[in-house]
DNA sequence: AGCACGCCGACT
DNA sequence: GTCGGCGTGCTC
């Protein structure tokens, strides 16, 4: 029992909110009540109920009392952030530029933010269908913006999210509530689907004998897991040396001495499979996800920290795992850009898993066949360590490549666009004799990127984005890959008026077309965002390839990662140059480690697998060096182009877009943003200059490239440039992204 | 980010 | 008269 004692004087918290307002607010604990930092607390902010976070306690304020209001209760404690991680989002806030708050609030877990399952609003076909598309065409054109709805939602085949409806269809709520007042259409509230990632136990991850290069780099980052010193690796093993067996051995180690750990791996590969690898070899892991429910994800941080789960495995943010006594963090496929946030704060989990291994003196493993020239520009620093995998574990070879110089191929197949050289034509006709797959790789969806107008040049734009508009031939409209804006295809020339419009370009669907007619027999199936986007049409089509029901397998970035077919002898790239010359410093970087990655799908299994690259530019070093299986050589010259350039790893970059609805108006704030970086040493500012795509849904775009060349210059360039949105106003956008993943 | 306040143009 | 566009300022 404690004695009465009299009225204490009440106590302040500082509370961070998720607001992009860089600063902390004041409020007083209620008598009784006790709060301590990283506990989550409700509070009222101008009038609004928000969730926010006590970041310190105690201390004095400045305020007049009257404005200082009172916490209105602490959430329950279960859900206290450990003090690692309020430091962790300290730094996310200095480094990114982002307040403490949305910092924050990336590192909790939503549990407080909403409560129960979200239900989303779906629109549904309630007429029959052949009566709705009926009225697709009698409300043509009287009623366009139905007719255009209706069609969407036709061709959808299934209740439609309304959101995505209307961003498809570039409408307002109107059209479609109509149709629903008509009864054509129902609205429906169906619950958020939730993935299941249920680990695929029967994948069990058998414990593979380690070759001497695994064994040595086990040895190497189990030392400094027991001196229990934060290093960081990049461990680089090509395709199929078996970097996971090493995760795994490591973790072993790492459980042995009562530790935890921390697995990340890209969005794309965290499937059943790869979760069912680790958790068939650890009892306890735990699995975070965007998928989760508000409860399970609430359910598997209680199970974290309370240290029943070990090991944690997911995307990004399981960087934020609250686990306790942590000696590792993996961050599997270091180079890929997923790991980078698209929304604020923008903060990339590689750069924080570091900051995480420093701050709680873990061992960190960056894993990749392509590092990125950031990591290996660090690794040759001596700041991280290097430890390489030359070989392929267990046994696959490594496939026979061959470059097929598309200049050389003859005039008449040339003039009819080549999408099939003839030299992959007669290895396709070989390999499906064979009765082995083929897998074609475009990093291009739709019919043709581009509708030109052979009368006059022009293309067919987005009336709301600078970009061309992309051919769907099954959807028969053209489409605009930057806002989703759909429209019919002109019969004639917009500009003038010329009849007959032509396809430049090929994407997915037209090479699907191309190779049906060359192989009548073959059965092809096509994976891109276009046919994937019903549920589970993923998981379909893949276990139909594995089960050979399909002979040719055609599809965008989607397929180049991570499957593993041993009956797949042959992968054609249709085209290597689609992002050879993106106007982006990474554009060499990016071609060798898709090329590298799409080589790796062949041969897989026991027989030998051939990888043919269709270009226009044989001699490329970023190809020739692919083609080679030769990323030293790929580094050698890119790191010379990066020098020269002044770009990563030689600077840090920083980027500073500002979006209005007039030119002028982005430009002026631009200016006025940057203004700042003026004068300070090692920073050179490039620009201000209109983005490579200048106008996005009406809105236009212009931005600023800023290098710095010494980490001062960094913090310096950050602290000068800290408040930039603050210039933003309701038309009026600016944000800033700190190494950014993409410049366009 | 929201939300209130407040200032101007074009409708019943 | 007032409805409603959006610029400005403030939030413990």
């Amino acid at each position: 029992m404690t004695d009465a004692v009299p009225e204490p004087r009440a106590t302040y918290v500082q509370v961070a909110l998720n607001l992009p307002l860089r600063r902390e607010f004041t409020y007083a604990l209620p008598a009784g009540v006790t709060a301590a930092p990283g506990n989550r607390v409700r509070v009222n902010f101008h009038g609004r109920a928000l969730g926010g976070v006590v970041v310190a306690v105690g201390g004095d304020t400045d305020l007049p009392p009257a404005k200082v209001k009172r916490i209105e209760g602490v959430l329950d404690g279960e859900t206290v952030l450990p003090p690692s991680l309020l430091e962790l989002s300290r730094h996310m806030a200095a480094t990114y530029g982002c307040s403490l708050g949305e910092a924050l609030d990336a590192t909790l877990p939503s549990v407080a933010k909403r409560r129960g399952q979200r239900r989303i609003p779906h629109v549904e076909l309630r007429a029959p269908h052949d009566l709705a598309a009926q009225a697709v065409i009698e409300l043509e054109d009287k009623h366009q913006q139905q007719s255009r709805v209706l069609r969407t939602v036709l061709e959808f085949g299934g209740p439609m999210p309304i959101l995505d409806l209307r961003r498809r269809t570039q409408t307002s709520d109107s059209p479609w509530q109509t149709l629903v007042k008509n009864g054509v259409l129902r609205k429906v509230m169906i619950a958020e689907q939730l993935e299941e990632l249920v680990p695929a136990i029967e994948e069990r991850a058998v414990r593979h004998e380690l070759n001497e290069h695994q064994q040595r780099a086990v040895d190497k980052v189990g030392e400094s897991i027991a001196a229990r010193q934060h290093r960081t690796f990049l461990l680089h093993g090509v395709t199929g040396s078996g970097k996971t067996e090493v995760y795994l051995r490591i973790l072993e180690e790492v459980r042995a001495a009562g530790r935890s750990g921390i697995v990340l791996v890209p969005e794309i590969s965290l499937t059943p499979q790869t979760v069912g690898r680790f958790a068939s070899r650890f009892p306890d892991v735990a699995v975070l996800h965007s998928g989760l429910t508000d409860a399970e994800r609430g359910r598997q941080w209680q199970r974290l920290l309370q240290g029943k789960a070990k090991i944690a495995v997911g995307a990004r943010s399981a960087l934020f795992a609250p686990v306790q006594n942590l000696g590792l963090i993996v961050v599997d496929e270091e180079h890929e850009t997923s790991f980078k946030q698209d929304s604020t704060p923008r903060y990339h989990a590689r750069e924080m898993a570091i900051i995480r291994g420093q701050i709680e003196n873990a061992v960190v493993v960056l894993g990749s066949a392509t590092p990125t020239l950031e990591s290996i520009g660090k690794a040759r620093r001596g700041i991280y360590e290097l430890l390489t995998l030359p070989e392929r574990a267990g046994a696959g070879r490594l496939p026979k490549i061959v470059v097929q110089d598309l200049r050389a191929e003859p005039k008449e197949t040339r003039r009819a666009g080549v999408v099939l050289s003839r030299t992959l034509l007669v290895m396709m006709q070989e390999r499906l004799q064979a009765r082995d797959q083929v897998l074609l790789f475009l990093n291009r969806r739709g019919y043709s990127p581009v509708l030109l107008c052979p009368g006059c040049g022009e293309a067919v734009k987005c009336e709301s984005c600078s970009v061309s508009m992309t051919w769907h031939v099954r959807r028969g409209r053209l489409v605009c890959h930057w806002c989703c804006r759909e429209k019919r295809r002109p019969e004639i020339c917009p500009t003038c008026q010329h009849a007959g419009m032509h396809e430049l370009g090929v994407g997915t669907e037209r090479l699907e077309q191309a190779v049906k007619a060359q192989f009548p027999e073959a059965i092809v199936a096509r994976m891109d965002a276009d046919t994937m986007a019903e549920r589970g049409a993923h998981e379909r089509v893949l276990a139909s390839f594995r089960k050979k029901h399909i002979d040719v397998l055609i599809g965008t970035q989607m397929i180049a990662k991570g499957l593993d077919f041993p009956d797949v002898t042959l992968v054609g790239v249709v085209s290597a140059d689609t992002g050879l010359f993106v106007p982006d410093y990474r554009a060499a970087e990016r071609t060798f480690q898709l090329l590298h990655q799409v080589a790796g799908r062949a041969g897989r299994g026991e027989k030998a697998g051939t990888v043919v690259i269709q270009t226009y530019c044989p001699d490329n070093y970023a190809v020739e060096a692919a083609a080679k299986n030769d990323y030293d050589s790929f580094v050698q010259q890119e790191l010379v182009f990066r020098k020269v350039t002044g770009y990563p790893p030689f600077a840090r970059l920083l980027r500073v877009l500002a979006e209005a609805r007039t030119e002028k108006e982005a430009q002026d704030l631009l200016r006025a943003a940057v203004q700042p970086l003026q004068g300070i040493a090692d920073v050179e500012v490039l620009g201000p200059a209109p983005a490579v795509v200048a106008k996005v849904k009406d809105h236009w775009r212009w931005h600023v490239l800023v290098k710095c060349f010494v980490p001062d210059a960094f913090t310096a360039a950050m602290g000068a440039i800290g408040t930039v949105e603050d210039l933003a106003t309701r038309s009026c956008r600016v944000t800033l992204d700190v190494d950014p993943s993409s410049l366009m």
